[in-house]
Order: C-alpha cells, then sequence, then structure tokens
DNA sequence: GCCAACGTTGGC
DNA sequence: GCCAACGTTGGC
C-alpha cells in the first residue's frame, strides 16, 4: 500500500466539504500538472492512504486522512467550457486528465500546520517541506506517515 | 498583495 | 532543442 498527500485549497473544496458529500466520497478533479497525473494515474492504487493538505489559506498545514476507492479515470471537467479548469486539449477521445475518488476517513483533531512540519528532521525529505516545492499531489513514505500522526 | 519558484508555451 | 516570456502556485 502506498502513502500520499494531495493538496486543496479549502476555499474551494475542504475536509469538511468532503465529509459532507454523499459517502463521504467525492472525486479528485482539476489536477493540471503531468508529474501530479502521472502519480495519479500510474501509482494510486485502491487502498493507498492520503493526506489532506489545505493549501492558500490562514494555517496550511495537513487536516485529515482519505483514502482511494476509484483508481484512475477521465477527468471530465477538463471538457467542459463552463469549467474553471476547461483544457480544450483533452480530447474526450484520447483525455489528457484523468483523476480518482476518495473518500474521508478521518478529521485530524488538530492542523497539524507547514510551520510546524517543518521543525521535525523526521520529515525533513518529504517534499512539501522542501524549497519552492508546488506539486499538488506527491509520496509520503510510511516512516514520514506513521511519524506526522505520532505527533497529532 | 507581494513575490519566489516553478511549469508551460512558443518563437527561433 | 534552447530559452525568454508568461502564467500559476502558494507561503508569508
Amino acid at each position: 500500500m502506498n502513502y500520499w498527500l494531495m493538496k486543496s485549497e479549502p476555499d474551494s473544496f475542504s475536509i469538511d466539504a468532503l465529509y459532507n458529500r454523499p459517502n463521504q466520497t467525492e472525486h479528485w478533479d482539476g489536477v493540471r500538472n503531468y508529474q501530479a497525473r502521472n502519480m495519479m494515474r500510474d501509482e494510486m492504487k485502491l487502498g493507498d492512504l492520503i493526506f489532506f493538505y489545505h493549501s492558500n489559506c490562514d494555517v496550511p498545514g495537513i487536516v485529515g486522512i482519505m483514502e482511494i476507492v476509484k483508481e484512475s479515470y477521465p477527468d471530465f471537467t477538463a471538457f467542459d467550457p463552463e469549467d474553471a479548469n476547461f483544457d480544450p486539449k483533452s480530447d474526450p477521445e484520447d483525455p489528457r486528465w484523468i483523476m480518482v475518488d476518495v473518500r474521508h476517513v478521518k478529521t485530524l483533531i488538530r492542523v497539524i500546520s507547514l510551520k510546524e512540519l517543518r521543525t521535525y528532521s523526521e520529515i525533513e525529505e518529504l517534499a512539501l517541506v522542501r524549497r519552492g516545492n508546488r506539486l499538488s499531489i506527491m509520496p509520503v513514505t510510511a516512516a514520514q506517515w506513521d511519524f506526522i500522526l505520532s505527533v497529532e
């Protein structure tokens, strides 16, 4: 099983919004970065666990856990001219972008902020805390996963 | 609101 | 294939 971290701006989609969806499940649309797409498409498997990270907000940080409940399939929002993430170059016959479905597993009892995460040498290799990193989806090792949960 | 870092685009 | 220009991300 693999572990991941995925970012979302809470103003557009938050951990609470996920919790309130039917079956606490939602498709993770709008990924428009090839590196992130490739990880989602090639490596994310049913049952993988993911940290939900709130970005671009008052207290950026890890706020919860979710799991993959459906593997890679076409991101239909790319075909919709009305959608903010519309991509005219994504052909429905040969979709450029894909998504997965995630289900809420847990909301952490507190936010583990980016500021706090930066203080732990145990996770200094985590892409999130590395300089200039902007990837919206990144792998987390089992050791990093366990450590982060141990400080909740 | 600023701006550093980074990814993408497109001319050549 | 190079790289300057541009757009986006996201912390602060």
